[in-house]
DNA sequence: GCAAAAGTGTTCCACCTACACCCATGT
DNA sequence: ACATGGGTGTAGGTGGAACACTTTTGC
């Protein structure tokens, strides 16, 4: 059950906010919404943009909110938002208990910097595999955050069609294996990528007589626009992530 | 960020409570542990078990706490648990603000009812698909709980190796396998399945001498213990849950 | 012509599917 | 004997990996 007799004063008050992990690709990289920090604790460094709950609001409704403050785009309805988990260590943040869910966004692109809502700063940064990269440590616990975010989307990529999320509503097929490419840090065939994505009904559909020319040289390349389906079947594996040395029966390979 | 200048007692305060979907195998049947609630709002309905958070507490170890409470099991360290997601509409309490965050546990078997903590009635309940079964529909919004977490238990089974803590700690192929088709609700081929897990370093290890009789008939099946594995490559998917009847694209729209 | 990217074809192999078949045990 | 579940063997199909090859553009 969730509640019997309480009281809602007896405990020091939780405060509940909402973080959120908001990828994006720009120039063939993957970059993430940061914000400076204007006040302690951790001022100057860069946390992830949130914000808190609303008395009215649903953690899914705040971070939308929050997404569009933020980011200044506007058409924020469509853009993907997704639950990642919830963080809840008592010393997460020094001042107080805060309970904080956690989302992880995705956006075509970024073309207009974002006015900082109540922030000091925002900006979209290269995303840093180790935590640190261009952007140090980042406030509180949002390194762990965002790897968590960035595990997430990697494996969402496998087993679902997200990946036009990431794209403008028309894109070429080159652009939506550079996605995969740039989110797994791997390279993959195109050729094989191509057959994959065509075989799944409702991924992608073509655009008839559109084409459009990519970086500069090679064929114009068709245009797709992001299908109905939602999932995959079977699942776009990304190459082996622990290679494992041996085993009890390695056939050949 | 998640804090910046905020009176902690300026806003109506959240609760914060984790809810808990513990499941189990018995007698061949998925099972979900549930308690009755004994006043309103729900009084007399089945509810998931769960509680609030203490002031030094993360989610976990509350809902630790609350798995151990409710389950009578003495050695709940080993269990898996795993947070599911968490749940704030604003309307999900009618008596205040509740953020709930929400949990699926798996437990080997519960051979001793447990005694209900706080509330009035403790019990193992056949699991049902549609929500209704044998226990009505649930408190609050624990019906919707109830179902992601079996969903995501679900697909779990299909790239982890989580299978095998529903098992107790000496299990036969047979055993094992029976877990996936309980909880999937179809039936797989024994050899193949066999085969498939063996095939997976680290999933199971044998025990080397040890034997035992199922279901009374039949050929002594040997033991396995877990493996130290934790994914499943490549995965063991279930058999399509959509038979996707023609066309090569637009399934919905 | 050359480089680069799109797009097509083809081969090989891992893995999944399905069944057939033997083994050990209780009734 | 026979039913039942454990365990082994094997043939066929699907799909991914790898790579050769053609096409169309800019330089």
């Amino acid at each position: 059950m969730s509640v019997q007799g309480y009281d809602k004063y007896a405990y020091e008050p939780f405060a509940v906010t909402v973080d959120l992990a908001v990828f994006t690709l720009r120039s063939g990289r993957l970059h993430i919404l940061l914000v400076e920090r204007g006040q302690e604790p951790y001022a100057g460094q860069w946390a992830l943009p949130g914000g808190f709950l609303e008395p009215d609001e649903a953690a899914e409704e705040a971070a939308r909110r929050e997404l569009a403050e933020e980011t200044g785009l506007a058409d924020v309805a469509g853009l993907h938002l997704e639950q990642l988990r919830t963080y809840s260590e008592p010393g997460r943040d020094p001042r107080m208990r805060v309970v904080s869910v956690a989302f992880a966004a995705l956006v075509p692109d970024a073309p207009q910097a974002q006015g900082g809502g109540d922030a000091a700063r925002a900006a979209w940064l290269p995303y840093e595999e180790g935590a640190g990269g261009a952007y140090g440590p980042l406030a509180f616990d949002h390194d762990r955050i965002l790897a968590d975010a960035h595990e997430r989307i990697g494996g969402k990529l496998e087993y679902t069609c997200l990946a036009t999320a990431f794209c403008p509503p028309e894109f070429t097929l080159g652009e939506l294996r550079q996605v995969y490419e740039v989110v797994w840090g791997t390279e993959l065939d195109p050729a094989n990528f191509r057959r994959k994505v065509l075989a799944t009904p409702g991924f992608v559909e073509q655009i008839p007589g559109a084409s459009r020319l990519t970086g500069g040289r090679g064929k114009p390349a068709a245009l797709y626009r992001a299908g109905g389906a939602g999932s995959l079947h079977p699942p776009l594996l990304r190459p082996a992530p622990e290679p494992v040395p041996d085993a009890k029966k390695g056939p050949s390979s």
